[in-house]
DNA sequence: TGTATAAAAGTAAAAATTACCTTTATATTT
DNA sequence: AAATATAAAGGTAATTTTTACTTTTATACA
């Protein structure tokens, strides 16, 4: 090691995760509690130490294995917290991230056993330490991916109907969008693939599944936005 | 402290800066030649250790001031890196931010004195480790910015064309936008404010000045993407 | 006085968005 | 068996935005 001079004995470093869920048509996070001091028992993400010889990605997925069971969860990096005042117990530096998880039944057994539970986003309860500007920040992040390329892959089961990718929309940016514009729109957008089958639970007439079409299959750019500027 | 159990003592923290200028209707980008090792003497991204007792967006800031003398100069976090092989000094996590500033003379002299020089982005020197990825995340990260918003408060000088604007958007985007629709669509976005004032170096008629206006008088939402699914 | 130049303004076609309305399929009720 | 109710699916027309241009303007210089 050649930077020898230079090293910090008082910084840790940690990745906080902001788990979301879809469930009965809202989005939810999973937080659990805390069982080490400071704060112990208060409600808090899903958070854990980097090891000296992983990256915060790799820590990030380590954590997220150890409470849900699932390999290769979706996560997206957010944004770094290093204030050394944020963590009352010591100068901790997050990498945090963010993670879309399919809410089901074995997975929950697990999430139980570790004392971590879902919330409807609306109705978590006030987190520890800056973790309620960890969640804004997630949560804008994930609305602006949502807004450049459909978004649902990894929330949705494998094959939803329209109504359902809607209602997930509608969920995110808390407004309600129009069922005839919204079904034109991501039709156009030539992610989706039509089943054959039929959900009949929601109407006599009963909505089309489709499902997402493979990654390889989409076309490199199909944007939501719609850029202005283009010439 | 609390968690001193958990404690590393391998790992460094670190932050680099992606610093941006515009000069000459070319955006440049700040490097300068390592002073230590390993890879002395190669470009790198302008950077430094974050002390025990300042966040990264303050030694971000630190680094910045001791370049370029200048104070609040305007920096995004863009992510962070922490794969711990990145680094063949040692385990270097380091956070990124990107940096704009306007390039003026004073502030080149001591950037001359620090080893630093500035390059078109397109003529830029291979840079040491994974910092050209990071050029091009902060590349990424910047277009977006930019078009969400009307962008340049910080690389123009205090009044300028809206050709100097255009230009600088043909820089980032690397594209020709049409000077008619530019004009029409810059100005429906009430972000400038026209001056009485016209330079006429670049034609016989001359072309008016504008200025940003202040923060405080620029509504809330001025995007530059429509997004779609707003109803 | 004419000419050349970029600035500024204008225009019309095309595309996208928005706010609706109509038709369809079918399980359930009458 | 026919009527009914429901959400799905598809359609439409007005509006707004984007795009690709053209025209007019102001002025320094030949």
């Amino acid at each position: 090691m050649i930077y020898d001079n230079y090293h910090s004995s008082k910084r840790f470093v940690a990745v906080d995760c902001v788990i979301f869920g879809y469930e009965h048509e809202q989005l939810k996070l999973l937080v659990f509690k805390r069982v080490i001091e400071p704060q112990q028992g208060s409600w808090s993400l899903v958070g854990g130490w980097v090891k000296d010889d992983e990256s915060a990605e790799a820590a990030a997925q380590r954590v997220l294995h150890s409470i849900t069971g699932l390999t290769n969860v979706y996560q997206e990096q957010v944004q770094t917290f290093s204030n050394p005042q944020r963590d009352p117990g010591g100068n901790v530096l997050t990498v945090e991230f963010y993670a879309l998880i399919k809410v089901e039944k074995h997975t929950n057994e697990l999430i139980h056993e570790y004392g971590a539970q879902w919330f409807p986003l609306s109705e978590r309860p006030t987190l520890i330490f800056d973790h309620d500007v960890l969640v804004d920040k997630a949560l804008e992040k994930l609305r602006i991916k949502a807004s450049y390329e459909l978004f649902g892959r990894q929330l949705l089961p494998e094959r939803f109907t329209l109504s359902n990718l809607r209602k997930l929309y509608n969920e995110i940016y808390q407004k309600e969008f129009d069922p005839g514009n919204f079904r034109k729109k991501v039709w156009s957008l030539k992610v989706l693939q039509q089943l054959d089958e039929k959900d009949k639970s929601e109407s006599r007439k009963g909505a089309y599944y489709f499902k997402f079409k493979d990654v390889d299959e989409i076309g490199a750019g199909t944007p939501i936005f719609n850029r202005s500027f283009d010439k």
